[in-house]
DNA sequence: GTGGTCTAGACCACA
DNA sequence: GTGGTCTAGACCACA
């Protein structure tokens, strides 16, 4: 289903979360799609029900899915190029660059890390 | 002296680890420079001195300061463009930019944002 | 579970350290295998949970463990024979080889020394 | 006078004693020689009295050299292969071999490293 | 004075 | 349950 890392400091819920909104952003979940239930994605991927139940609250928190008592969890129609997750974004990308600017990275080496992700297929 | 968000979710030790790093790739501490001891950056940023040993112990792990036993902790020789703090800083970078790029940010708006951090005073 | 000498002057940590480093070359603690978690390493050895999680933090730092927030810790898929290990041994085996011929242990003493360690049983 | 290693973590009473024993041990330093003061030492090589009294004192504890009150410090007769001097290094050399043994240093690998130890100049 | 080790304990996020 | 951060304080070795 999505690939985790257990090796990474990222929290499992965070690598989850990121999956989803890309699945979003690039169309193949799309607005009324009806996710997973918890229960089976938890099973599935053999993961503690908590930490998926974190990746459902925080998504239908920044508005990308509304969950619906009874009946199960589904894209919401704002959920492409969402206003939160894209500032969230933006503003993780501000300090990451702050902090490569700050330790000495160019600017010639961010353009050209630049250039290479945004080359990369999307995983 | 530093400047501590204490709203932050990133560790204080961090933050005044990232301000420490700014300070020797900027060329204000040099190698060779001596760093304040333990007992006086504590007491005045009014913090345990644990914490203030915590940052010292992971600059010396990267490299980037040098602890004496019974005189003080120096910048180490080899601080600037330090490679595990560049590592780090491209691989974080890295991250950034993939995950910005999954939830739709465009290359242009990437590019833009990326000038106007180049721009930007060093703070 | 580890032998600790309270009179030694290596530090506590250091001799956890050696030992759990001996089991993982030794094969006994192989990739992938969970170590015991902090609380109870610490509660078992009657030793503070800071003096343990300085042990897995120096070896999590020497990429020998992982830590995982939430789950354990785990022995890296490359702790054998780990780079920056081995190269800390053979350092500290240079120093102890240079001081003895500097005091005049012969290299005959040396060599006997040798042979008597490396037909010692593991411990 | 002294070459001291101030990124070392021997501490520098330390270096010091090693050096003056390999001056001993190698004959530079004769039994009934004179050593020179604490002060002018501590003066020509800029260092605290209080390092090189402990280094005094250690070598006095050793029996390696002796020292008369008014007068001054002197090598004394038995300075060469110290029975105290060679055991401790024995000591550490079978530490460090162990510790070397444990995290996987090869046998082959050590004697490699013995013969280049003993073809090296005397530092 | 300096940094290093260890204990004790609170509080947090994550699984 | 797990590890991570931070405070508080004792005691040590070294310069």
């Amino acid at each position: 289903m999505f690939v985790i890392d257990n090796s990474s400091k990222t929290p499992i819920y965070e690598q989850i979360k990121t999956q989803i909104l890309a699945l979003v952003s690039s169309g193949v979940l799309k607005p009324g799609d009806k996710l997973p239930s918890l229960r089976s994605l938890s099973s599935s991927m053999s993961l503690n029900i908590n930490t998926i139940k974190k990746v459902f609250s925080e998504l239908e928190n920044d508005g990308v899915i509304i969950s619906v008592l009874g009946s199960g969890s589904y894209v919401s129609d704002n959920a492409v190029r969402n206003p939160k997750i894209l500032e969230k974004a933006e503003n993780e990308l501000t300090e990451a660059l702050r902090s490569a600017k700050s330790v000495g990275v160019t600017k010639e080496e961010v353009l050209s890390l630049v250039e290479k992700i945004y080359e990369e297929e999307i995983r």
